[in-house]
DNA sequence: GCCGTTTTCGGCCCGACTGTTTTCAGTCG
């Protein structure tokens, strides 16, 4: 069997592998960067990779030469790349997720695999704990302890649960096939997917049909499936090339679908809630069903039918953790105009090729008004941000000839004028006020220096808040899922100061940060602090993003009233100024 | 490996921090 066809990410992926290859081989750093650099072309592409192969057009991205268009022309057309292979068997494939780790680079990684034979985050595990890698030179008991908490970050959240951004495309892939499945009446995802958590063990679908045999078959068959790990009669569990991931599939006749779904999708805390309230009420609430106490079994059709027997509000499966959501059901005080997708009027936070975006200002207005947006903020980082491209004060008037350029060329849709300015070390931000000013948004991030204490991190917000120029704090813990732990600070304190300052907290949808997350939202929102969802976006595909930061919204309880985003743009930026002027 | 061009090769983004050094290499943002 030919392998399937490759797409752009995959191609992409591959891309920045041999990247990381060829750093642990020592290869020119250019090179390098020249592979990097092609991967992000390829993601940031608007055109079909597949016809720019076919017609030999693939030069014609910048960034993209002779060399790296065979290269992927190779891989679009065979599957296979010969550099690659022979890369890949240069190397022992532990040493790619030794480079995951903090602080360890490709240079440190081939000292500890060509002097220590370390070739795994195991192997190097063991070491640090022997006191063998502070015997090499460059490295120190210092080093050995930092590695091994890193390591330790690195098992608790790698391997076992990936990040719902990382995971929802493979699901949402597998569900439009289950969808047009054989008999086929609804199909669903359950679990931590359904209640959007930040990470996702396994993936557990559900799908209704009169006979399970023909479903089950359309998942085990389904393009990235690696391997089937069983299949029954109403259950197929299958693991996917991708990520590793197990999805697990079941199938059952339709009258039994709402409660099925209801009970797969937790989480186990809130059902634990529900069973004892059905059980005052006279009722066995099981995965099978509910059951009156006689035995007979009560007809569920969807959910909130099940809500409302027990005598409460329907409640969203982001919200089912068992934190306080049961008691306001019961008490009819759970949100009904919780913020929804739909809401969102503008997109916030994006960077273009100005900054280290892959897309030009043009084409990511296209792309977010084909998505539905009104406007798009535009939000480059500032000159602090060096290693980013950041701008210069003097060149956002170049740029703004160019976005006043594209708002003529785009009809209907408005990029917003504004900058990420970076939050220095003092708390000052990284432009004088005069430049500020003169902008439409103005988000403050912290990018640099990280590693302060608490009381100076605590300090540095609050002090930044105090400019009223800033709007927006960005990503304001700055951790990285999976990768880099929050920035220390008192989280209270900063959201005391932004409900009396009228400053507004930014809730990133980079599936990576989701920042803040959904107790911090929760937090803010009974603060009186008002939010913005946001994307993020370097490049188009990241527009998506939006749909996370109003998961991780819903899931700290914000209303679409608390969310300014959801107004147009002339009061959306009214809003963001009234809030300052306060 | 890309790009621009001086069409054949040199420049490509860099500053700060850390832990290791004793003057700096490696990593990170």
């Amino acid at each position: 069997m030919s392998p399937p066809p490759l797409d752009k990410a995959a191609v992409a992926r591959i891309l920045r592998e041999i990247s990381l290859l060829l750093q642990l081989k020592g290869e020119n750093a250019f090179k390098v960067r020249a592979y990097d650099t092609g991967a992000d072309r390829l993601l940031g592409m608007t055109q079909e990779l597949g016809a720019l192969v076919r017609e030999g057009r693939l030069t014609e991205l910048p960034g993209i030469g002779q060399g790296l268009a065979d290269k992927i022309a190779e891989l679009v057309t065979t599957g296979k790349l010969g550099l690659y292979e022979e890369l890949k068997a240069a190397f022992p494939p532990g040493l790619l997720e030794m480079l995951q780790l903090p602080e360890l680079g490709p240079k440190k990684v081939m000292a500890l695999w060509n002097e220590l034979k370390v070739g795994s985050v195991a192997d190097l595990e063991k070491a640090c704990r022997e006191g063998r890698v502070r015997a090499l030179k460059g490295f120190g008991a210092r080093s050995e302890a930092k590695i091994l908490e890193g390591i330790a970050l690195h098992q608790r959240v790698h391997g076992k649960r990936k990040r719902l951004g990382d995971v929802l495309p493979t699901v949402e892939g597998l569900l439009e096939r289950l969808k047009a499945a054989p008999g086929v009446v609804r199909v669903s995802p359950a679990g931590s997917v359904r209640r959007r958590a930040e990470t996702v063990g396994d993936v557990d679908l559900l799908a209704s049909a009169p006979e399970a045999g023909p479903v089950l078959d359309v998942l085990a068959t389904a393009p990235g499936v690696a391997v089937v790990l069983g299949k029954g009669e109403s259950k197929c569990s299958v693991r996917m090339t991708e990520g590793d991931l197990q999805v697990d599939l079941r199938v059952l006749p339709d009258e039994d679908f709402a409660t099925a779904l209801h009970h797969f999708t937790g989480s186990k805390a809130h059902h634990v809630r529900l069973r004892g309230l059905g059980q005052d009420k006279g009722y066995k609430i099981s995965e099978w069903g509910v059951h009156r106490a006689d035995g007979t079994k009560l007809l569920i059709r969807e959910e909130a039918d099940l809500y409302k027997l027990l005598g409460m509000q329907d409640i969203p499966p982001e919200l089912r953790e068992d934190s306080g959501e049961i008691e306001a059901a019961l008490e009819g005080r759970l949100p009904e105009d919780l913020l929804t997708l739909e809401d969102v009027r503008g997109a916030v936070h994006s960077h273009s090729t100005w900054s280290d975006g892959r897309n030009s200002l043009e084409e990511m207005a296209r792309a977010a008004q084909a998505l539905g947006f009104q406007y798009l903020t535009v939000t480059e980082h500032s000159q602090a941000a060096v290693y980013a491209g950041g701008l210069k004060e003097e060149e956002l008037e170049r740029q703004w000839e160019e976005i006043d350029r594209v708002n003529e060329a785009v009809p209907g849709f408005r990029l917003l004028k504004g900058i990420e300015v970076d939050i220095l070390e003092t708390g000052a931000l990284d432009y004088r006020d005069s430049v500020l000013e003169r902008l439409e948004v103005v988000i403050g991030s912290v990018h640099i220096r990280h590693g302060m204490d608490e009381e100076q991190m605590t300090r540095r917000l609050l002090s930044a808040m105090d400019n009223p120029c800033l709007n927006i704090i960005g990503h304001p813990t700055g951790r990285l899922i999976h990768e880099r732990e929050p920035y220390p600070f008192r989280m209270e304190e900063v959201l005391d100061r932004a409900a009396e300052r009228g400053v507004v907290m930014e809730v990133n949808g980079s599936p990576a940060r989701l920042d803040l997350k959904a107790e911090h939202v929760r937090q803010a929102v009974q603060r009186g602090v008002k939010l913005v969802v946001s994307v993020d976006a370097h490049k188009i595909s990241d527009l998506h993003h939006v749909a996370f930061a109003v998961a991780t919204a819903r899931k700290g309880w914000a209303r679409k009233g608390e969310v300014l985003n959801t107004l147009p743009a002339d009061p959306f930026i009214a809003k963001l100024k009234a809030l300052r002027a306060r």
